[in-house]
DNA sequence: ACTACTTTGTGAATCAATTCACAAGCGGTC
DNA sequence: GACCGCTTGTGAATTGATTCACAAAGTAGT
């Protein structure tokens, strides 16, 4: 198969999420364009993004909502269920922990470690903390497929070489830092000093 | 000024957190391929990106770590204070009030909103938090830069709505939900499920 | 002042993503 | 069953981003 943008594979997230709003409205079937309204894309890209895995659609008509939900699901790899640790048990880990957008998609939460006495053996949001130290013989019995690290900026890369050499393969990172991983490895970021810098520069230099 | 790509700021602003770093650590000059090292770009995107608002560096040299900072600051607008209002005082946005990257950078936080009779009145980490039905009338004495929507999907097209109407052109979505706002208006939006999706798709697509 | 070595800044070339545009297919109507 | 209106799926064209590659400009050593 060939490689996937991965802007394509956020716009097929963006289109389940549409789709899955459209199908509580009862409507059965929906065209590319109506698709594309509110995705903030265009027809032509959304056909071309789904193209990209078979044909879906029936032409003069459009595509069936639950067809199309299924098929996505499946692209995704949301026909399984997932499970995720949380690594880094502070504020923002425990807000993931109640984010309720994991459980309705088939992540479930193991669990949540954390190096902090004052936290190990506590219940953080439903979440049992553990001590970090058994984090890899833990692992080695769970087997979690992905890690939410929320540990401060100076430890991510730290934490991220255990976890790697764990066999985690999966990571979603919120420290504020550029991480490095093996290939095999994927890490996506999410930092929001990085997004609170571009809307400063948007704001600096609108127009001119 | 030509239009400055999305991807090229987010360089702009790892550049700028490495240089940091470079600095704490005393060196002064620094060359592309050193900066780019670390960033994951390549030394001559660097370069490129860098080109785009003028020349820095000094042939056979490098760039002096300081003063590159200083324009890298100047570029994104960070010379300057900017007034920011945390809207939906759940677990993520008090989880955001209380991250340090916040003021380290410029970014003031004035107080944050809510609907929720059990929190207004009360303080955060540290800050205040007020109904929501006073957001216009404080909104047009206090002139924020940015908002910060934390607050539920259904709710967040509407809230950002009002805050649109208030005057506001800069929006950092924390809500799973695709918005539209008027062209002159900023919006970056995180969006967790989305990232979720992704490490899920890379997972069940890992090569083949 | 000359030589050897570095590293920038930038057109040109390449690679990637998006949009265009239209033939082909389907549903409905007469 | 022929025609009409609609919408898909997809090559071709375009637009955009990244990488290449090298002249120009600097440093350092002798």
């Amino acid at each position: 198969m060939k490689r996937i943008a991965d802007s394509t594979v956020r716009r097929l997230s963006a289109y389940l999420r549409f789709l899955e709003d459209f199908d509580g409205r009862g409507l059965t079937t929906i065209s590319s364009e109506e698709l594309a309204r509110r995705g903030g894309a265009t027809s032509a890209q959304v056909r071309k993004d789904l193209s990209l895995f078979g044909s879906f659609g029936k032409r003069g008509l459009g595509y069936s909502v639950p067809e199309l939900s299924r098929q996505l699901r499946d692209i995704l790899g949301l026909g399984r269920e997932w499970r995720v640790v949380i690594v880094g048990a502070g504020k923002i880990g425990a807000a993931l922990a109640q984010y309720r957008g994991f459980r309705q998609r088939g992540f479930v939460i193991l669990g949540a470690y954390d190096n902090n006495p004052d936290k190990i053996g506590q219940t953080v949001e439903g979440m049992a903390v553990s001590d970090i130290r058994q984090m890899e013989r833990d692992f080695a019995r769970d087997q979690p497929d992905i890690v939410v690290l929320t540990v401060p900026g100076e430890e991510a890369q730290l934490v991220l070489d255990r976890v790697v050499k764990a066999g985690v393969k999966a990571v979603l990172n919120f420290a504020p830092t550029q991480l490095q991983a093996p290939a095999d490895v994927t890490v996506k970021t999410v930092n929001m000093a990085m997004e609170l810098e571009g809307l400063s520069f948007a704001l600096t230099n609108r127009e001119s």
